[in-house]
DNA sequence: ATTTATTTTTAGACTAATCTAAAATTATTT
DNA sequence: AAATAATTTTAGATTAGTCTAAAAATAAAT
């Protein structure tokens, strides 16, 4: 079928797709796979033979239905083994990632069903990323950060937008994990930090670098 | 690290030791793999370079401690994600051993022992196989096979010598799974056949070639 | 509208793993 | 012990994926 490497350029691409705007680059799709401009162009001429991925020269690619599906499927695998992970096996949120990079390549149909059954056909991964439902839907999280929020306004935590070992484990010491309300009390316009208080209690500070990769839906 | 092909082929290596010869051949490596002396002959350099087989030409390979070590614990692996399968994800035992090939070589030690936890700890897979302990000890069946039984006699099902699919399919037909007690009926002189009784109840017939490759328990 | 900068593609080389065909070695027969 | 057969190794090619350096195309700046 296709390579875990190809795999991996159509997931890179799924992910930097975006309603808006219609060609993925080169370049960001290098940056995204650490790898070099001149590799993607000979891996993009690859997939767009197989039919993956729409290509123009110098215009960027973008998936063709068959890619998309691949893609999404590959995300859906990805996303339920760390469910799996944590669930389970007892990992924590910032120790799943790598795994999953490597159990989302073991394509069974089956499998991945059974996985969903068994683990009662969970909605969101542990960063609170949307899984993919086996049909290919997902319904992604509106885009709202804490950065968003004003002076008062509530909300609860649903995701995150970095997935770093030392972001999450910086979340989970001020206890800003998925569930956790969270109110902005005051907002430094220096440096556009915030201080703020976790499900009523605590008072914690929080750098604009990191209130804005947190996901929040506002209460 | 070891790439896929190379943790291939310490396996393979280490299925084909045995205590008693002291070098595996070349051909028997390339029959067991699927693929042409050559291509062993050019893997067996590089794997002496990596100091995990030792290798004089012509005279065949062993395992170095180091090699076993890995050898050992892509079994313990395969033979894990095989209950697990099994047992949480309802397969059947003719479904599991390809996913498990691949499963096999994510390796992370972690995962393996919170998997071999969350299974509690089995010492069979499901084709009755025994899986290697954390230490890396195995602890082999005595290999006495239905085959070796004589009229009369009675033994317990504890595995299989062969993998395949219709084999395995076809013993669950006939109930011959593991744990059931087979008793000895008739033994025809001509081919080697048996007709047999399975858990008292039933009369089988099973032919040399079938007979051969279950491990038995005698009672 | 040119020039300059950035992005993307091509050309050519490298590594891992494989293959076929030929040569070298070891094992088996006569 | 020589001849023949079987096994194993080498030589040379091939394919997937990658890289560097140079060329081509596009975008931005003057
Ligand atoms: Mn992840
Ligand atoms: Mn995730
Ligand atoms: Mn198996
Ligand atoms: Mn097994």
């Amino acid at each position: 079928m296709n390579s875990f490497t190809e795999e991996n350029y159509l997931k890179a691409i799924f992910k930097l797709s975006s309603p808006d705007t219609d060609g993925v680059s080169t370049n960001s799709i290098a940056e995204e796979l650490q790898t070099k401009a001149s590799s993607v162009t000979d891996m993009i001429k690859k997939l767009s033979d197989k039919k993956l991925v729409k290509y123009k020269k110098y215009q960027g690619v973008s998936l063709t239905k068959k890619g998309k599906i691949i893609a999404i499927s590959i995300v859906r695998n990805h996303r339920l083994w760390e469910v799996f992970l944590v669930e389970k096996l007892n990992f924590k949120w910032d120790e799943v990632h790598d795994l999953a990079e490597d159990l989302e390549h073991i394509n069974s149909e089956k499998m991945t069903e059974r996985l969903d059954e068994f683990l009662e056909f969970p909605k969101y991964d542990p960063h609170g990323d949307p899984i993919p439902d086996k049909n290919g839907n997902v319904y992604n999280h509106k885009d709202v950060t804490l950065a968003d929020l004003k002076q008062n306004e509530k909300g609860i935590v649903v995701g995150v937008k970095e997935h770093s070992k030392s972001y999450l484990n910086y979340l989970e010491s001020i206890n800003l994990v998925l569930g956790a309300e969270i109110k902005v009390d005051d907002i430094i316009d220096f440096d556009r930090s915030m201080s703020a208080s976790v499900n009523g209690k605590k008072l914690v500070n929080v750098s604009h670098q990191a209130s804005k990769n947190l996901i929040i839906k506002k209460l």
